[in-house]
DNA sequence: CTCTGTTCTCGTCGATCTGACGATTAATCA
DNA sequence: TGATTAATCGTCAGATCGACGAGAACAGAG
């Protein structure tokens, strides 16, 4: 029989929003091959060990994000060109996950270091492996995903203002978007988000009421990706 | 080092419409485990040989399908549960395949038997491994990318008539579809087909006018699945 | 305290798209 | 010759959208 052997990995896209921008989660490689240079988190599934498994124990054993629980996971693609990996064959599944803003993932117990790095310099930097595609995919597949589900709660905290998750789509989609029109078509959309009747008390302007993610999952109809691209 | 070794296949979900019904495309095994059992398409990748190029192999070698050119092929997702094949690990990678009406598939070289089955026959009849599951998700994958691309030429002839393009939805969607709405829809949609200037000859009806699929691949907006749910 | 700037929230208006459906045209079939 | 079938063109009311006006309710400056 023939079994070639590959080695199975799962990579993760991870998103969140830290002071009006998108960042991704990125490791600094300790070791050979790309030693030094900047990566997704990730590593090899276990012989016994669910794909979904793996990504979330990944995901905790190097960055010691608390809550995985509460938080969007889900497949990518997988990517498996023969010499994506110069040291042995390997496919890799990647997952694409959204949090909400967390606190400075500490090294975990593999990485040398892991930080949350703004969406353009990733964009920019080179890599390691074929992460960039994995980066490019798991951004457009997060742009897409905002338009007609309601994901983009994932990146709020528990409880919100509808400007909030407005600047959620304007961070992501890199556009600006009228308020008072975004505001009449949440609050038209059953099951998007649910009023807790509070209201907000800090910042600037009028206080906002405070909400709530809704029941529903998907957008219909969905929330167009248009308006004025932001420069960069 | 630990490289848990894995055995990776492909497996193809490949829709066509055969006689005004969605098949997909199956084999019968030959030999344990699930010998006798329908299952999908597939088989192991090679060593040195990438994701794609070994679906567009597999489905070939499987089936004489002849143009696996003039075909739609995407990668639908991985599946990695442990004990999905009761052998060996094995981290299996969909794609998902549209193709026009395709001649009888010819068993190949590896399968006991290729045979194009009805939608409704697969989705009740209990596949190998965890098939069924791979086919549902695809059938829902292959469902909505009618909603907002234009991959429902994919299911035509070179040529085709507005109403054979309806027929695609209204099989896959297992709906019925206002001929006037979807015409003026489809007419209005710049890109998605293209007058050849040419009518139909044969057939019913008064005579339709023969269309290319256009160069547009997505569409805003959407068709919307909606409509009277067939029973079925 | 008043003014100014900011943000939230409610409304209006015209353009566009959709679903439901009437009507005509042009072919085949009995 | 009629009946049937399918393609194609139109009509109309309702829903939705983008652009934008206007008021409400706060913070901070002077």
């Amino acid at each position: 029989m023939e079994h070639p052997p590959f080695a199975v990995t799962v990579d993760l896209v991870v998103f969140t929003i830290r002071d009006n921008n998108l960042c991704v989660l990125t490791v600094r490689r300790g070791v050979a091959p790309f030693r030094g240079r900047y990566a997704l988190p990730g590593g090899f599934v276990l012989p016994d060990e669910d794909l979904p498994t793996a990504a979330a124990r990944e995901l905790t054993e190097e960055t010691d994000i608390g809550a995985v629980d509460r938080l969007h996971l889900e497949q990518l693609g997988s990517y498996g060109e023969p010499k994506r990996d110069p040291r042995m064959r390997t496919v890799s599944v990647a997952y694409l996950a959204f949090a909400a803003d967390l606190p400075d993932p500490s090294a975990g117990t593999d990485a040398a270091a892991a930080e949350w790095m703004p969406i353009n310099d990733a964009v920019e930097a080179k890599l390691a492996f074929d992460h960039d595609v994995i980066l490019a995919d798991g951004l457009e597949r997060a742009r897409a995903k905002l338009e007609y589900t309601t994901l983009a709660t994932s990146f709020c905290p528990p409880e919100f203002t509808i400007g909030e998750l407005r600047k959620v789509y304007e961070v992501v989609w890199g556009t600006t978007i009228d308020p008072r029109n975004f505001h009449r078509k949440v609050q038209a959309t059953a099951g998007f988000v649910e009023p807790t009747g509070e209201l907000t008390s800090q910042g600037r302007g009028r206080p906002a009421q405070l909400f709530r993610p809704g029941t529903a999952t998907a957008l219909h109809p969905p929330i167009e990706r248009v308006g004025d691209r932001l420069p960069s």
